[in-house]
DNA sequence: TGACTTAACGAACGGTCGTTCGTAATATTT
DNA sequence: AAATATTACGAACGACCGTTCGTTAAGTCA
C-alpha cells in the first residue's frame, strides 16, 4: 500500500469515529487534520472536496458493515439462523465502540441528511434502501425453509425490525437506559415467535 | 401580547420549522434573520445567545406536541381506547408539514445531541423519558382497564410503539417510501393484538 | 544515484458563524 | 404630548469554514 493510500485510510477510519459522534455537518476538515496532526491542505487534497470525503466515508462505512454484520450471518445456515445471527452481529456493529464511538452511523445520517437533496443523501438512501432488500430477502428464504410462516409479510418483517434496531438506538444512545439491549433483544424473540409456523 | 412576544413567537415559529429540517446545527441567527427579514444583531437580542434559543425552542416543541398528542389522548376514553388515538395523533403531529415540514423535531434532534454533553442534551433526554413514561403508563391503565393482558410488559410496550414510530420515520423520510404509514399501522394493531387478554 | 511522481505544507481567499456594543427607532406608560 | 422603557439596527469582532495555489519534502522507480 502506497503511502497516500496508508493516509488516506486513517483519515477514513479518524473522520468515521468523529462522524458517528458529530454527524457529517460536525466534522471539519480542520478538526480532522489537527486530530491527525497534518495540516488541512494536505488532509484536503485526497479528496478534492468535502463532499467527495462524505461520500468516501459512506462507502467505507458500507464495507465496514458488510464485513461485521452480513458476511457473518451469509456463513450460517439459511432461513432462521441466519437471522439470528444477523440481529446479533448488528447490534454489535453499533455497539463497536472503538470503531463508531457515537453508535451506528447510518442512524445518525439518515436523520441528518434526509431533507438535503444531492449525492451524499441519494447514496445513503440506495444503500439503506438495499439493506431493507436484504432483510426482506433474508426472511423471504426463511419462508422457503419452512423456518417462517407461508403467509408472512417479509416487508413487514424488515421494517419491524428496523424498527427494533432505531428503538435501541434511541433508548441507549439519548435516553442512556441500560436495558436497551435486553428490550431489543425481547423485542426480536417476540418477532421471531410470531413468524413462526402455527402448531 | 407585547412587540417583543409577538417578534419572539414568529421567530419561534420559523426556528422551528427550520429546525425540523436541517438540526439545530443546521439553523443559524443570520439564516433565520433573513427569512424573517430582521436583523442578526436584533434577532439574537430575544434570546442571548443560539443555546438559550435552542432551549426556547425545545420547550416550545413541547408545548406542541402536549396540544397535538397528548391532549387529544387525554379527552379519549381510557385503557385502549386512548393508546389508539395516542398513536394517531402522534402520527398527525409528524406528518404536520405546515410546522414541521422536516418531520418530528424530537426523532432529529434524539440522534443530534445524543453525544453533545450540555443543557441541550439534558433537557431533551429528560423530555424524551417523560414521554416514555406516558407511554408506558398509559399501557399500564389499558391493563387496569382489562383491555390489556394482566402480564404485559407496559415498558416493552412503550419501547415496541417508539420503535414503530421511528422505523416510519426512517421509512417516510430517508428512503421515500409511500407505504411507511401503513406500515406502521400494521405493526400498531400487531402490537394492539398482542397486548389484548387471551380469549 | 538520478529523474520523476506523489504527498504534504503554509499562507491566503472570501464567507459565515455567534457575539458585542453604541445608537436609532418604536412602543408603552404617565 | 412628554417621558420612559422596549425593541431593532448596523458595524465590527475574532474564530473557523471549505477551498485555491505555489512551493517544498518525501516516496517511488529506472
Amino acid at each position: 500500500m502506497s503511502k497516500g493510500q496508508q493516509t488516506r485510510a486513517a483519515i477514513l477510519t479518524e473522520a468515521l469515529r468523529a462522524a458517528s459522534v458529530e454527524g457529517f455537518q460536525g466534522i471539519s476538515i480542520g478538526m480532522l487534520a489537527d486530530r491527525l496532526k497534518m495540516s488541512k491542505s494536505g488532509l484536503f487534497a485526497h479528496f478534492g472536496s468535502k463532499e467527495e470525503l462524505e461520500m468516501a466515508l459512506l462507502d467505507e462505512a458500507a464495507q465496514r458493515f458488510m464485513d461485521t454484520v452480513w458476511q457473518p450471518a451469509m456463513k450460517a445456515p439459511r432461513g432462521r439462523p441466519r437471522i439470528e445471527v444477523l440481529f446479533k452481529s448488528w447490534l454489535g456493529w453499533s455497539l463497536n465502540h472503538e470503531d463508531l464511538p457515537g453508535g451506528c452511523l447510518f442512524v445518525a445520517l439518515a436523520v441528518e441528511v434526509d431533507d438535503k437533496p444531492g449525492p451524499v443523501r441519494d447514496h445513503l438512501a440506495e444503500m439503506q434502501g438495499q439493506w431493507q432488500s436484504m432483510l426482506t430477502r433474508s426472511a423471504q428464504i426463511a419462508v422457503q425453509e419452512g423456518h417462517f410462516r407461508a403467509d408472512l409479510d417479509p416487508k413487514q418483517f424488515a421494517y419491524d425490525l428496523q424498527g427494533i434496531f432505531l428503538a435501541m438506538n434511541y433508548y441507549r444512545r439519548l435516553l442512556r437506559d441500560g436495558s436497551a439491549v435486553d428490550r431489543a433483544e425481547d423485542s426480536f424473540r417476540s418477532l421471531i415467535a410470531r413468524a413462526l409456523p402455527l402448531h
